[in-house]
DNA sequence: ATTGAATAATTCGTATCTGAAGTAAACTCC
DNA sequence: GGAGTTTACTTCAGATACGAATTATTCAAT
């Protein structure tokens, strides 16, 4: 409205069709801002720490779950399907990062952590990687953060049910 | 702050951490938004065409240049790999809904142009994709849409040069 | 004209990801 | 307590992705 496109007034035909686009328009930003960022990350996790981006996700959900997190609740967290979380966790084994802890009570599920070795790489990396986030947003002003990020709440709310 | 976190008073110190943490929290809240979204299309583009996500990523690129685009300008626009674009160009031309046309002048580059059955199908898919995305974002009141997009906009221009 | 640098694509090895099919254990409900 | 269902995870095939190395062509600069 104010510093993208000039807001012409179309008759309402028109305008469905507008509003169309419009949306179409929302989505390939939020799509291209997000892609941008992720390149970054990408890349300086790889350059700094040989590490990937999925490895990392993966890391940080367990970081935060004192009893490990399960595969399934990693897929479901991490948003990716559970043969994917089934090779990344076996990557990070083999690399001894993470353990697979056998869950009292059921024994068709584990119970996925850290190792003392992986807690430890991750910390080093997240410290670099909050101060990397909060370079790529520092371009925007404060108030459009807080803005921007409550108005992404408020589209990930109205979305229908995962 | 006035939907989603109570916007309490700290000192300098634990205001910056806050920050940093606003900023993880302003990415990652993107970054969910944008994974369901993509989760969804994804499913339906290929429930009711048995198209992949990619592919018609591609093919929007290709429907709105006459004369079709280079592999390094698709590579580009769809901010994948080179060779990303090589092994999906190889089946879409497979699948004859693009074909590889010699540039005149430089004998290193191809056009990628859509075929007149590639284009059919694709305007069918993309009315449908459209209605999926206005579906979508409807949830969102309209101004709310047009702020989001504003300032998605601006985060966009902010981030260094790709 | 010829050499050297830059550009356009491809190829290849490996990682990531999905979705369907398979296995094993736990639950349900009569 | 046993059949059928659900849940937890793995396996597998195929698609998507990167990035480095390769080939072919063009451009630049003398």
């Amino acid at each position: 409205m104010t510093d993208d496109h000039a807001d012409i007034a179309l008759d309402p035909e028109t305008r469905l069709a507008h509003d169309d686009h419009d949306a179409l328009r929302l989505w390939l930003r939020m799509l291209t801002c997000t892609m941008l960022v992720e390149r970054h990350i990408r890349a300086r996790l790889k350059g700094r720490f040989g590490m990937s981006l999925p490895r990392f996700d993966l890391m940080a959900q367990l970081e935060r779950a004192k009893d490990g997190l399960r595969m399934s609740e990693l897929s479901r967290r991490l948003m990716v399907s559970g043969g994917n979380v089934t090779s990344l966790v076996d990557q990070l084994v083999r690399d001894g990062l993470v353990e697979r802890r056998d869950v009292p009570g059921d024994r068709r599920a584990f119970a996925v952590c850290l190792t003392p070795r992986g807690r430890e790489a991750f910390l080093a990396m997240a410290r670099e990687h909050e101060a990397w986030i909060v370079e790529l947003t520092g371009g925007l002003a404060r108030s459009d953060r807080d803005r921007l990020h409550q108005l992404l709440g408020r589209f990930k709310r109205s979305l229908p049910a995962p």
